[in-house]
DNA sequence: AATGAATGAGCTTTCATTCAT
DNA sequence: AATGAATGAAAGCTCATTCAT
């Protein structure tokens, strides 16, 4: 978050940072260009002349700003992820507790992925071309998670637990669900995915009847 | 296996379909040697050349078996699904109840991705080639799975919810799990991840103080 | 000399070495391309399609035999080598001592730089492209030159003198004059040529009278 | 420098030749860049972008005064031939003889290209990129070292023979030691060389005893 | 005059697929 | 059935040059 200012992330990475506004924005133009492509098409159907159509600009232009299409994939997934992060923090601000908060998380993470499509599409192909960024990506997410469940644990919240664990397994319950409701089938109400989940978080799958053991 | 005689279309694709014994052996050879180029250079990197090398054919001889590269990745990710799910059968057979059933389900599916890691590359990666068969293949496990769920929904052994969303669920915690414990890092003992999961299904998330709502 | 036998040059580099009759055949034939293209177009207006398009294959076919455009010029420099090299010691085979032999060499290496006026080109391209196979490519050739001049000087053929330094000039004048009467203009008969520098090489430069100093 | 008037389509040659002395300075910025970059990268390896950045200055400004890359090469040639020229002709000043002259200049020669190694590489590239221009570098500088050869045939203070070959013959030997010595290892001291060719003008290669024939 | 963004033709290289043997 | 050579479309990328400011 602190670097977030001075630092203008990896975007100082392309061959030639913009020095005129006006290629601030044909940079800009591309970059979301290429967001759109590689969501539409994927990584590896679009090409630069695809990402550049879609910009309108010349085809050469995309290597006044950008190192290379595998460059500009990262570049794009650590954006993403920041946008993603801002918009959960901003949706999850007034939640009362832990529980409540994944709710809303849950929730806003529908909405954002329902509006933002590509998110998805970006990230699980840039897995395949990065790894490491990938895997940066969740970890990110994954530290601040874990401090959250440690945090509410402390505050007798959440029952203790193998936080890490739980983190995992929590994205893995906001992914699937994603993609199932928020891109693939849309025609459940997140009303009703949220709710069932909070059912599960709260009071587990087990009926009280089975709830002993271990 | 049983299926393989009612989709010969799919499963046994192929220009000329073996009709010898050593046909047979070859199609295997370079389907195998696919699964594993596949999984560790990925799809897009793998090269038909790197697979007949794998498979130690000559390169012309892959066409002999397979239409094209994709509809091999097709037919690899079938197999693969039905493997997983015959493991999957297997090891839970002796489940008492669908908690139970969970925690047996979670371990193997662990164990057996620890063992098959191309299995998840195939899959992920297929996702973009062709989306139908990805979806195919989670809708086709999600289907049996509802239906598990319904049925220890109506023997009393879990809550009653909505258990099209709660499969989903389960699943990304599955895959999740998966990919952070048997793939990137495999310090972890199953056991600490099924006892944290199952926690999770018996007695959710929530502290029993913060359990009301809803 | 020795390895001529044993290793098949540098042709081995290649992405395949040809494996059927006809693939030699094909190699061959872009190998010869490449030479009269690189001769004609120069190293760096040929493209790979100007020739393939002299060999009468496809574009692609150059990268069965060939890794790329440089590593190509670095084996035709090796080769145009190796057979000047061949031709220079037939013709000045029979020369009764090292003055005849050097009148041979120098008649002998102009009427191979007009039947081959591809290989000054070729191989003055190559010292911008990879200095080092130049720079071995002279020195090879002046390493067997120097042993000879040696061997004349001890025979008392020769005046004694700095035998390296005699080499490259020698190498210097058949360079210059190749250049100037084999390629540019040729209207001047080569026994001109070779008397002048025959007298030059047995008498000096000087006049007789100014033949004292040092 | 003189020349500079006569010709001017070439040697001023940009689409606006410089009005003011900034852009004098500027121009000559440029064309020192464009020798400093040929000369180390090469004439095809350098871009643009090289040499204006060695210039420091923005990359359209380039073709403020230049028409284009290979006109700048021509350009390059010609003044680098007036220069070498120059110092030759200062360096000779005080020869007695043609002998003498030859010792001189040849030393000139060698000390010019080490402390000017660009020259070489400008030279020998602008040969494919523009033969005539390196043609009349070499015959322009020929015709005057013809000259030189008659004149002193005529004083009778070398042999008398076919000046032209001769001249090529020399400058052959200037080239190829320069490259060999100036260039490449510059181990050997000057003297040394200057002896050894100064030995081969005044007495020729040949023992006394085989100085017979023709 | 100077800047730096923009252009787009052209290049080398890859590779799934087909063909000849 | 099997081989490996041959294909050619397409991709990513470069860069001399032009344009807008």
């Amino acid at each position: 978050m602190t670097d977030a200012v001075s630092i203008p992330a990896v975007a100082g990475s392309g061959p030639g940072v913009p020095k005129t506004a006006r290629g601030e924005r044909t940079r800009a133009r591309i970059l979301k260009a290429a967001e759109e492509t590689f969501g539409s098409l994927g990584y590896h159907r679009a090409g630069i002349a695809d990402i550049t159509r879609a910009a309108g600009v010349a085809s050469g232009t995309f290597y006044t700003y950008f190192v290379s299409k595998e460059q500009t994939l990262r570049e794009l997934v650590q954006e993403m992820g920041r946008r993603l992060r801002a918009h959960l923090e901003r949706e999850t601000a007034d939640a009362q507790d832990r529980l409540e908060s994944e709710e809303m998380g849950l929730r806003a993470f529908l909405q954002y992925l329902r509006d933002n499509p590509a998110l998805y599409r970006v990230l699980q192909e840039a897995q395949f071309v990065d790894e490491s960024i990938y895997r940066s990506y969740y970890e990110s997410f994954g530290e601040r998670y874990i401090r959250m469940l440690a945090g509410a644990s402390d505050r007798g919240e959440i029952r203790p637990g193998n936080d890490e664990v739980r983190v995992w397994a929590l994205m893995g319950i906001s992914n699937f669900l994603g993609l199932r409701y928020a891109l693939w089938e849309k025609e459940m109400h997140f009303d009703e995915i949220v709710a069932t989940v909070s059912d599960l978080l709260r009071n587990g799958l087990a009926s009280a009847g089975a709830r002993e053991k271990r």
